[in-house]
DNA sequence: CGGGGCCTTGAGTCACTTCAAGACGGGTGG
DNA sequence: CCACCCGTCTTGAAGTGACTCAAGGCCCCG
């Protein structure tokens, strides 16, 4: 048996780990069932009574939230391994809806809370799941909070280049799955502005368009440094 | 002994429940030692070897990240009973700073980990208490994306209103503790875009400066209201 | 080949930033 | 107790990045 558990790392501090343990990608599905969803359709919406917890087994998910005027929020997409679920007095928080095929298991918090009690391992490994969102969400905010648009918009097809899912390492092609529509509303900016983004980022030479949502990327270091680089001078 | 441990409870569906256990402060107390740090002092800063895990007794921290070119972004602030000690590989990713005087509890990793393994309601303790702070996190997500500066700074207000160590009910008058570089920090914005939106909010009659971080709140729910309305139109 | 999303570009406007004074307030020493 | 002083906060004026509205182009699909 494989185990990428390990007794002495702490949630809190432990770097991130593998995916499922073997032992617990059984035990979810032994009490869970694999639900598949196709592009744009919801596992959950935003209110709804929180009656499942989910992992992602292969694809990506968009975790949204509505503003009273229809304005839209990501505050996350979600990828392999990814737990969802996140609900506060019994309803979800956020919407969840597939950016591309989604394939997950879906596990009743009734069923999940045995597995709890059951085996303390779980919790544990609950608590790190929670933790890496959180210092997803953390980056995110540093994102939103300090970056302009178009750094904004290299960090994230940075990010987009490090999931094997999306980056070809040796061509160096990424495939964006989401829309500029998504990416505008993760990134707390407009359509217009991502778009103008992608154009100087790729008349800086970090990027070149193949397709729309396909770009080459000669030098991803370079491109996560402008990311990261301060907004003025240098 | 109080029992606000809940077995059933999951701890990504779970309410803000109540502070710490009666048991699980005993056990943090029996391995972990009381600090004090006087405001502004820090616990400890971002790249630090993470060898504690933090639960605050009483006052306020900020936790903060900082740019290649001294930006600062303020991704929390910290409450009591709220947990820190977020780190990745090893490495503190945040620094964290008193605000007011902080009390806390201080625990080596390596004690902490003795008492998760020793009892699973702590694990699940500490999934709950991360899946709080994923929650808070997301809200700010939300308000750094969508919401104009007099709108952030008026939610801002809003939840300092909320903490009881802060607002007064019977007078309806909030004391912050925080500099306007802090709350600038926070909202990602600038110190004089924050000094405009107080200004802006006293005349448009939701708050009225009584000191220069204390203010009146006539309607705490008109000022919520506000904050989450839209930013054209009504 | 035509139609409809999706994406890009342009032009004008506005909110926020930056730089620069000035005002307040709280603490200290005379 | 008052005067001073320094950090903090507010206000003003000019500049700019991003938004909105609007039009045009691309690409995929039927």
């Amino acid at each position: 048996m494989p185990d990428n558990f390990e007794p002495d790392s702490n949630p809190l501090v432990a770097g991130d780990k593998a995916g499922l343990t073997a032992c617990e990608e059984a035990l979810m599905l032994r009490v869970g069932t694999v639900r598949l969803y196709s592009p744009d359709s919801p596992a959950y919406r935003e209110g709804d009574q929180a009656d499942n917890v989910f992992i992602i087994r292969a694809g990506i998910a968009r975790a949204s939230r509505l503003l009273p005027d229809g304005r839209r929020q990501i505050v996350a997409f979600l990828w392999a391994n990814d737990l969802f679920g996140l609900a506060e007095d019994g309803a979800y928080i956020n919407t969840i809806e597939a950016v591309t095929t989604l394939d997950v298991v879906r596990t009743p918090v009734a069923a999940m809370n045995e597995l709890l009690r059951a085996d303390a391992r779980i919790s544990l490994d609950m608590a790190r799941r929670t933790a890496h969102s959180l210092r997803e969400a953390q980056r995110h905010i540093l994102c939103l909070g300090q970056l302009d648009v178009p750094r904004r918009v290299a960090r994230f097809i940075s990010d987009c280049a490090s999931h094997v899912e999306l980056f070809d390492e040796r061509t160096n092609v990424l495939c964006m799955p989401m829309k500029r529509l998504d990416v505008a509303d993760y990134l707390g900016t407009s359509i217009e502005a991502v778009a103008r983004a992608v154009t100087q980022l790729e008349s800086a030479g970090l990027i070149e368009r193949r397709l729309r949502r396909d770009f080459l990327i000669p030098d991803p270091a370079l491109l996560r440094d402008y990311a990261t680089r301060a907004t003025h001078g240098s």
